[in-house]
DNA sequence: TAACGTGACTTTTTT
DNA sequence: AGTCACGTTA
């Protein structure tokens, strides 16, 4: 028997009908759990060793680059001695950046382009519309990215339908020519451009459908209608495309996804073959009838029925507690119950919820690790070092350009700023070049002009370096020669924080790319398109418990699943408005639910602190379509006192409700909120803080009052403490203690 | 031109 | 609670 037989063995029917499958359009539905991964490996393992196909001729399009990643391996695990390196397994995004970077210039793109963020496409347009807020401009650049993505261009006719920004189609235009105009591309522009290259060449066209013979999109559902247009464009006269999702598990809505891809794939490729796999592998029966009775609530679903033959296993557990506190304190007791730590995992809708849970398991020494929050890539000095990198590959990028030829401070105010880029736009030259005649010309104050000069004269020395000593040396005289480092490292000593070492790793990494230009840009643009990759920690490696938003957690599994924050307002979100809203969340609820293997617990808070005030919470609809012989549940739903009225009332009455809470007058009812009130009325006597008050906090130790001011009808204090460490407080806050005053 | 103070405003999910 | 924009001061 060959090696391929063992692994098709392994397989169910529908399972190996998937795989053997290779003439007609292949769409694949697969069930949460299905094994699905294992489909597409095995199906790429077989296309390579039964069918001789070469690797390189394979194209996988994952949803993350971990994904990708991971497929590689499991797929070089399979074909020991094999070398799989030539296959393309990538994101949409990257492919296209792949491909613009190698055939871009057949539609005017240079191939030093960067790629913007959303934060970059932000101060792009901000740059465009100097009267405008940011605040104002925020809306107008996410509705420009979300036409990008349904595929909707500045010159279609829908534009005028597509938003009620007033003059949106204006400030796409010119946003759009600005763009084109520093020469780089922001995101939705890797799938658009790419559009246009494939529609514009047909000898680029000609060779990607001759190279790629098999075609495979996984996490179909959560494509948007720009890329399965490219998806269309890829599939030549005699590839093999196959498409595998879930519409139940489409998520993606908010950034364009189109659940109704999946559902039109048959319509746009003929003879379309369907294949079910509907058997669940992953979670007990008792789980999977959760997740059923709860996404069977949605109207817009392809049929199907799941099942598995696993264990019943026993009931999930609905936990109704007090608020964000206990929520963390319960969970941390059940992980603690058998301490597997790595096989927990808690969900939740927002990433601000997971604060509650790292500061309760750090007192704990519960080992966690938060995926996706706090990228390494938007930290400030991050940001910072990268943008000196992109300047230096495009000395056209104003961007990056305005963002650092004052930073750290160096006497370039607004005023040279603005003669410079109007010397840049005069004479048709790059930034760094105005910088330098600019400052020969005399336009600028004495120290502007030395400034100017100097920051021109860095770019050509960091040139130099990157061609003649390697890319960590360039990286390492910039950060230097700019005086980044330093005023980081000052910062730091204040601070303590680690931003000079979040510099340092930066420079490492740059180590694991090829010396010169190429290997630089290839290293930037790895970064913008894979950004957890980069820096100190691997999240997934680390041993500990995984905190992670239920949109994070797709393709993942533990035995033990925490879904946390089951309110009203919040899971499903307040901004969910209309059906179709409702049913995405529900279907986000849905996925979370799949996650578990062997047990499930579930929490709704009745009040919960969010944005600095306390609200009273109800719990979220989706509870009630559990049905309750599946679960079992601990604690009241809701508290003692007049909450019904509370939620359903008018806002007269409300109003009084709210601030008897903040009075702590009318609240009596239950003994929580009486100690509560007790404390915080003897604290409003005896805390008058006045400047220069010695005060202690619990967790930040001896501190001075720095400053007192008032905020709406509260005092707040900032504390500035003797670890150097700075903090605003309300006057009232329990943490913080008066000593004596100064 | 930089640094600081003050007030206003936010409330999702992310390649 | 944190960020951002804007105004004032040194």
């Amino acid at each position: 028997m060959s090696r391929i037989d063992t692994f098709l063995e392994q397989l169910n029917p529908p399972q190996k009908e998937a795989v053997l499958e290779n003439e007609r359009p292949l769409l694949v539905l697969a069930g949460a759990g299905s094994g699905k991964t294992r489909v597409i490996t095995t199906k790429i393992a077989y296309a390579i060793d039964s069918l001789n196909l070469n690797p390189s001729n394979i194209l996988a399009v994952t949803f993350t680059n971990k994904a990708a990643s991971e497929m590689r391996t499991r797929v070089a695990s399979m074909l020991t001695d094999v070398d799989v390196s030539s296959m393309q397994i990538r994101t949409f995004h990257s492919f296209g950046a792949w491909l613009l970077r190698r055939y871009g210039s057949a539609i005017g793109l240079k191939d030093n382009f960067s790629i913007y963020d959303d934060d970059d496409s932000l101060s792009l347009l901000a740059s465009c519309y100097p009267e405008y807020k940011r605040t104002e401009l925020n809306p107008v650049a996410k509705a420009i990215s979300l036409a990008k993505d349904i595929g909707i261009t500045v010159e279609d006719p829908r534009i005028n339908d597509f938003s009620k920004i007033q003059n949106f189609q204006r400030m796409f235009t010119t946003y759009q020519k600005r763009l084109r105009s520093v020469g780089n591309v922001d995101f939705a522009d890797l799938i658009g451009l790419s559009i246009e290259l494939l529609r514009s060449s047909k000898s680029v066209l000609n060779r990607i459908h001759r190279q790629y013979a098999m075609i495979l999109v996984d996490e179909y559902q959560d494509s948007n209608i720009a890329q399965f247009e490219l998806m269309k464009l890829l599939v030549g006269p005699e590839s093999f495309i196959c498409v595998v999702g879930d519409d139940d598990q489409s998520i993606y809505r908010f950034r364009g996804a189109e659940v109704r891809n999946i559902l039109s794939f048959p319509d746009v490729f003929a003879h379309t073959r369907t294949i079910k796999l509907e058997q669940n592998y992953r979670s007990t029966a008792n789980i999977l009838a959760i997740a059923q009775a709860v996404i069977a609530n949605n109207s817009m679903r392809h049929p199907k029925t799941l099942w598995t033959a696993n264990d019943k296993g026993i009931p999930g557990r609905l936990v109704y507690v007090d608020d964000g506190k206990e929520e963390a304190r319960k969970c941390a007791e059940l992980i603690n119950q058998n301490r597997d730590y790595d096989n927990c995992a808690i969900l939740y809708r927002t990433n601000a919820q997971s604060a509650e849970f790292e500061t309760l398991f750090a007192r704990l020494g519960i080992p966690y690790k938060v995926v996706g929050a706090l990228r390494f890539f938007d930290r400030e000095e991050v940001k910072d070092t990268l943008a000196l990198l992109y300047l230096l590959m495009n000395r056209n990028d104003q961007v990056h350009f305005t963002r650092m030829v004052n930073k750290p401070t160096r006497g370039i105010g607004d005023t040279s700023l603005q003669k410079i880029l109007d010397t840049a736009a005069e004479q048709q030259i790059g930034l760094t070049d105005a910088c330098k005649v600019a400052s020969e010309r005399n336009l600028l104050s004495a120290k502007a002009s030395m400034a100017a000069a100097q920051f021109a004269l860095m770019f050509e020395k960091a040139e130099e370096l990157l061609e003649q000593s390697g890319n960590s040396a360039c990286v390492e005289y910039l950060v230097t020669a700019s005086g980044l480092l330093d005023h980081y490292k000052k910062a730091d000593d204040q601070n303590r924080t680690s931003k000079a070492e979040n510099i340092g790793a930066l420079i490492s990494a740059v180590n694991d790319y090829p010396d010169g230009t190429e290997g630089m840009l290839a290293f930037l643009e790895s970064l913008s398109l894979d950004p957890t990759r980069i820096g100190n920690e691997d999240p997934s490696d680390k041993p500990g418990v995984t905190l992670i938003t239920m949109h994070n957690t797709k393709g993942l599994e533990f035995d033990r699943v925490f879904i946390t924050g089951l309110e009203e307002g919040l899971f499903p979100s307040r901004s969910c408005e209309t059906d179709e809203d409702l049913q995405e969340e529900r279907r986000i609820f849905y996925v979370a639910i799949t996650r578990a293997r062997k047990e499930l617990y579930m929490f709704s808070c009745r009040q919960r602190l969010l944005w600095g005030k306390t609200n009273w919470q109800m719990p979220s609809r989706f509870l009630k379509e559990i049905p309750k012989n599946l679960i079992v549940t601990d604690g009241l739903e809701r508290p003692r006192f007049g909450y019904d009225s509370y939620s359903g009332m008018g806002a007269l009455e409300e109003r009084r409700i709210r601030q008897g809470f903040r009075n702590q007058n009318i609240i009596r009812h239950t003994p929580k909120f009486d100690e509560r009130s007790k404390q915080v009325a003897t604290e409003k006597i005896s805390r008058s803080f006045k400047l220069g008050d010695r005060v202690y906090h619990e967790q930040y130790g001896e501190g001075e009052v720095r400053q007192v001011r008032a905020l709406k009808d509260r005092t707040i204090v900032d504390v500035a403490f003797a670890t150097g460490k700075k903090a605003t407080f309300f006057a009232d806050a329990p943490m913080l203690e008066k000593l004596g005053s100064g």
